[in-house]
DNA sequence: CGCAGCCTTGAAGTAAATCAAGGATTGTGG
DNA sequence: CCACAATCCTTGATTTACTTCAAGGCTGCG
């Protein structure tokens, strides 16, 4: 996400970045309907959005998950409040910016209004192939396709290292992504495993086999907009 | 959709657009990856966005549907080119405006380009929801929730008459929403009308019991930031 | 009429959920 | 260091939801 941003925007956004917050692991940062009067970039760690089951259920579904560079709530800038709870994954750390100070920057330079205003629509467009993943995609290949999104994500902030894509997500973060049991996840990632081509552990996945994993998947980049397309 | 942006910035638009365009029902408007120069606002008819699956497949989803007042590819202004085909299902007019002018009404009002900015963000928050039912509703629930969704929206845009949703679809148009075969969406709309909630046809839904409807579904309209919210 | 497109229904097969039990790993206090 | 609990993962058995396959019905239309 950060390669969408040009040197004279982030120097704006660092002079209005007002602080920097620390989420332990596991903590929510915002909740749906809840005004907000600032955003959040995420520095490092993992950050996800769910939408929950109306009522006391506490049924919900992962969907969007953020990694570093990415601001994990700038859609809450022009609708007021979210539809959607923020919470990290891990620790985590972002940086804060009031809508004021960013309202003040995209009054500024209509140029910079549409560098944040891609922001969204990059995410926006990740949303739309998560609904193609979710109606789709079988539980192997959603399973495999997410892993492929998160490789290339990662890789795009410089996490990957090889094989090992740093993915601290458990067994029932994996069900909250795709919508399948957890029971079920473990069985997929076992196939997966035993296919020889990723392994799937709460740390990190590994790949073994990038070629073979995208084929599973059925997996073309063109919707995550990378700066190299 | 129309509720969201004001006088002053309809004037705006109408001074921007450069014709109206007239789409025959299944006329695809623009396809992924084509770049784009201008955008379209559908006057009336229904259109859809679909993902695609990579390869030779006829395979798709509808990841959107657009009712009046809609601006069916906004997305592609920030991002340059769309992840995904643009259609008309039925009869569909469009008032065209070239990505030039509308950067200029944003450049000349920061206000105007956070209204622009909202209508996609509105988009986004609905992906999230169409995420949310494919990944969580049972088949009986995603309908219900679809034709609660789409009540809504076309009484936003006033063509709901008492019980009677205009909605021309077909049930593998039903099918491409949801992610189900279309003889398992037969059974479904069965369910509904032999429960007495509503009645799916080919050019309309009618609906016989919101609430109950709306129960079925879990349906909570907040993600579609109506107006009068 | 007779075809084409759309919808319905039944029967059989499959993917995934649920239920249930146990195993591995990690952390904690003795 | 070990006992213990808590958390997470695995595996098997059963059930459920949905798909696929196949046949036939309804409607509109040349």
């Amino acid at each position: 996400m950060v390669g969408h941003l040009d040197a004279e925007l982030w120097r704006r956004l660092d002079a209005a970045c007002t602080g920097v917050h620390t989420l332990s692991p596991r903590e929510t940062f915002s909740r749906a309907g809840e005004p907000l009067a600032q955003s959040a970039l995420l520095l490092d760690g993992i950050m996800a959005r769910y939408v929950a089951e109306p009522g006391a259920g506490q049924n919900r579904l992962m969907v969007s998950l953020q990694v570093s560079g990415d601001f994990v709530d700038l859609h809450g800038m022009p609708l007021g409040h979210l539809d959607h709870d923020v919470t990290a994954l891990t620790q985590a750390r972002v940086a804060l910016f009031p809508h004021a100070a960013l309202i003040d920057i995209m009054d500024d330079s209509p140029q910079d209004a549409r560098a944040l205003w891609k922001l969204t629509m990059i995410d926006a467009a990740i949303h739309r192939h998560w609904i193609y993943r979710s109606g789709r995609l079988r539980a192997l290949a959603a399973v495999a396709d997410f892993i492929c999104e998160m490789d290339l994500r990662l890789q795009a902030c410089e996490q990957v290292d090889g094989d090992r894509v740093p993915l601290p997500l458990m067994q029932t973060d994996l069900a909250e992504v795709s919508g399948l049991s957890t029971v079920h996840v473990s069985r997929v990632t076992k196939e997966l495993r035993d296919a020889g081509l990723c392994t799937i552990r709460a740390g990190a996945a590994h790949i073994h086999d990038r070629d073979a994993l995208r084929r599973l998947a059925g997996f073309d980049p063109s919707y995550l907009y990378l700066p190299s397309d």
